[in-house]
This record gives structure tokens, C-alpha cells and sequence, in this order.
DNA sequence: GATGAATAGAAATTCAAC
DNA sequence: GTTGAATTTCTATTCATC
């Protein structure tokens, strides 16, 4: 399932970049080859449950995992088990587990 | 300062209200006697470091406090500190407690 | 430094198409 | 049910003003 397979690449991008717009994120899915618009961005960033907080770092916005529920866990977790996972997506669960 | 008290009533309206939009926050405001705009709210939320989430309830976007960090949390509680603040404002600190 | 009016910029939704 | 183009809605910033 393509939407899966984007939306576990969100994590992924989240994760390790500092992705401050929507349309930072279109960019990097494109980069990596998922051609997708920033509607489709919108809706899994709300299907997703992230979050946009200021960054220490930088001081801006950027887009965050959202604090951990039973229910945004899950969602990751099985985004997670249905997609085939690189070793840095592994990462993502070291984090959410922090 | 008027303005450290209009950020600890920010963070008394969002703790038990829904708030969806800063216009919603806005009205809330000017409700309580708040005479203040969208652009003071949006400096204000960025300020506190909140944060737009999805509520449980009605699957919107609502305002919530940022997660727990240090410094999210003693800038709120400066905020209580600072200002003459209702009992309902002392919940918000037990809530940060959770 | 704090704020508002206006504007630019970003995000959510609509409406159609698939 | 998923998506994109266009649009609406919402938010951040600019540019003055105080």
C-alpha cells in the first residue's frame, strides 16, 4: 500500500531532518521519488497526529512525532510492521521509546 | 504586565477550552476583557511554545500545551507566579504534573 | 519591548476525478 | 477510499506606531 509506505517515510523524514513546512516535506518525498502534493501531505500529517513545535535549535517551527498515546504509538508501530523498514526507520522506535 | 497576564489566561483558556483556531482564542479573550488581535496571539502561542494537536473528542485541531520540558514548563509556571491567578489556574499546574 | 493592520505564507478543505 | 488543483482558512511576519 503506497499511502502506508509515504507515511512511514514521514516518520522516517521528521525524524531526522528539521522539516518546518509542508512543503519541505513534498520536496524531501520527492527527492525520494514519492510524487505526492501538499493536500495529500496535509491529510496524512493529520492522519499521522503531528505535530508542528518550535525547535530548540533553530527557534522555529518544525514538525514533530506527537506526544506518545496508546493511539499514535500503535498507528507508528503498525506503519512500522507493514512497510519494508530501513535501519534508520528502526531508529524511530529507539526514539519514540525515549 | 499585561502582557504576562493575558499569556497566563492563554494558558487557562486552552487547558479548558477546545480551541481550534487563535481567532477562536481571540473571541476568548475579548470575552475576558482581553483587547488584543490575531498577530499578539500568534507571538503570544509562540511564545509558550504551544502546540496544535488533534483532540480525541472531535478529531479537530485543537491548542494544547507543549509537552513537558524544562523550559516550557518554568515559563509557565513564571506565568503563574507572575500573575494573580484564578483556582482554576492552579489546575493547570496539576495537569502539567500528569 | 509590545501591539495592530495589513500582508505574505502555510495548511486544511472542497470539489472533482480516479 | 485516495489524490491533486484550486480555494479557503488560518497563522506568521512585516512594517508602522506607541
Amino acid at each position: 500500500m503506497a499511502r502506508n509506505v509515504r507515511q512511514s517515510k514521514i516518520l522516517e523524514l521528521i525524524s531526522l531532518n528539521e522539516i518546518e513546512t509542508q512543503e519541505d516535506l513534498v520536496s524531501k518525498l520527492r527527492a525520494s521519488k514519492f510524487d505526492v502534493t501538499q493536500a495529500t501531505i496535509s491529510r496524512d500529517i493529520k492522519e499521522l497526529g503531528l505535530i508542528k513545535i518550535l525547535s530548540n535549535e533553530s527557534g522555529r517551527y518544525k514538525y514533530s512525532l506527537a506526544e506518545a498515546t496508546s493511539h499514535t504509538s500503535n498507528k507508528y508501530i503498525y506503519l512500522l510492521k507493514e512497510s519494508v523498514i530501513s535501519i534508520k526507520t528502526v531508529k524511530i522506535v529507539i526514539v519514540l521509546a525515549k
